[in-house]
DNA sequence: GGTTGAAATGTTAGCCACTAACATTTACCG
DNA sequence: CGGTAAATGTTAGTGGCTAACATTTCAACC
C-alpha cells in the first residue's frame, strides 16, 4: 500500500535496456517540472520534450500522467501478515496489528526519493485523490482477510478503509516534515487508530 | 460529509426559475444515462443534448461531470459536535463521538435518491476518488477540532482521515444492501471505528 | 559484416473534459 | 412596450489520453 505504492515505480525500473533508461529520465525530468512548476501546470508535452522523446513515448511508459507518482501496490505481505492475527480480535484492531506485523517486514524505502514524491502528491488534490484510488486493490485485500466467512463483511469493510486511509495521511504527513523517521509516524499512527493517544 | 455530499445537490436546486430547472433536467438525464450505460460511458455532450441544451450550458450548472453524482459538505454541524466531545478523550474516540451526535442533528436524507447516487459512485472507481478528495474540507474541519493546542497535529490528521474513509465505505456498502436504514449502518461503522466487534 | 525481426519510437488523427471570449436570446420589470 | 440582466449559444482552443499505422534502432544470428 500506500509507501510501498511510491517506491515501487523507482525499484522496478532497473537500468538496462534503452527502455529502463527512458522511463527513469522522464521520471527524473517529470519530478523537477513538478518541484518547479508545480504537478498541475506541467503538461505531458513538456516533460516529454524535456527528456528528448515524444508525448505518445511518454503514454508507452506511463499509463497515465499521475502514474508518475503515485504507484501500483505490492500486497502480498499484507495479506499474509493480517491473516495471521488471531481471529478473536475486532477487525479494525486486527487490521491495525497485521499492519504492525507487515511494516516491519518491508524493506526500509529509499527515504529521500519517496519523500520526493510523496511531497508532491500532499500539495495536489487530485493526487491524493488517486492515492485513494489506487489503494482500492489493497483494501480489497485486507477486506478478504477481515471478514469472518459467512458474516456480515460491513465491519471488514469500514476498518480496512479506515485503517489505509489513516496511514495514508501518516505518510503525507510525514513527508512535510523535516528529521522524523518513517517508522515512527507509521508506528504513531497505527496507536492512534488502537483508540491510543 | 459523505451522506451530506450526497443529497445536497437535490436539495439546493430548489425548482424556480428556468436556472433551478435546467440543473434539475440535466441532473435527472444524466442520472438516468449513467444508470443505463454506466458513467464512463456517458459524455457530458450525451447529457446535455438529452436536455436539449449546450455542452456548455451543461458546465454553466455543474463544476464538472462528477459533480452530477459528489456534491460539496455542509459540514458546521460536524465541526460543532466534534468540539462539544469532552478533550480527554483519544482522538479517534473523540472523532467518533462527535459523528455520532452531529448523525442525529441531521436531515434524514431522501434515502431512495441519495441511494441512487452512492450507487453510481459505488460502481465507478473515478468517483470514488472523488468522494475522498471531496472530504477534504470536511477532514480539514475535523483535524481542527480534534488536534490539541500546541501539540502534535499527526493522530488528529490520522483520526479524521480514518473515521471519514470508513464513514463512506460504509455508505457506499449500504447503497449496495436493500432493506437495510442507513442510520444502522452509520451507527454499526460509527462502533467499527470505536474497535468493537 | 550484413540481414532480419522485434522492441522502441514517431506521426497523424481524433475523443473527451473543460475553459475563455464574445454574441444572442429569453424573461421579467417598470 | 422598452430595457436590462440572466440564461443560453457559438467558436475556438488546451490538455490528457487512445488508436492505427509508419519508422527507426538495436541485437542476435547466419
Amino acid at each position: 500500500m500506500l509507501a510501498t505504492n511510491i517506491y515501487r515505480g523507482v525499484v522496478d525500473s532497473e537500468p538496462g535496456g534503452r527502455r529502463g533508461r527512458t522511463r527513469a529520465l522522464l521520471l527524473e525530468c517529470a519530478l523537477d517540472l513538478f518541484e518547479q512548476q508545480g504537478y498541475e501546470r506541467t503538461t505531458v508535452a513538456q516533460i516529454a520534450s524535456a527528456a528528448g522523446v515524444t508525448e505518445m513515448t511518454f503514454f508507452r511508459h506511463f499509463a497515465a500522467k499521475e502514474r508518475l507518482v503515485v504507484e501500483d501496490p505490492y500486497d502480498p505481505v499484507i495479506a499474509g501478515a493480517v491473516a495471521a492475527q488471531p481471529r478473536t480480535m475486532a477487525p479494525l484492531a486486527r487490521a491495525v496489528a497485521g499492519l504492525r506485523a507487515a511494516w516491519g517486514r518491508l524493506p526500509e524505502p529509499e527515504s529521500a526519493a519517496v519523500r520526493r514524491r510523496v511531497r508532491i502528491a500532499a500539495a495536489t488534490p487530485s493526487l491524493r485523490a488517486a492515492i485513494s484510488a489506487n489503494n482500492a486493490a489493497t483494501e480489497q485485500i485486507l477486506v478478504d482477510q477481515l471478514v469472518a466467512d459467512g458474516a456480515d463483511p460491513g465491519p471488514a469493510r469500514v476498518a480496512a478503509a479506515a485503517v489505509l486511509a489513516g496511514l495514508t495521511a501518516a505518510l503525507l504527513d510525514w513527508s512535510q516534515r523535516d528529521g522524523v523517521a518513517l517508522t515512527d509516524v507509521v508506528s504513531a499512527a497505527l496507536d492512534t487508530l488502537e483508540g491510543r493517544r
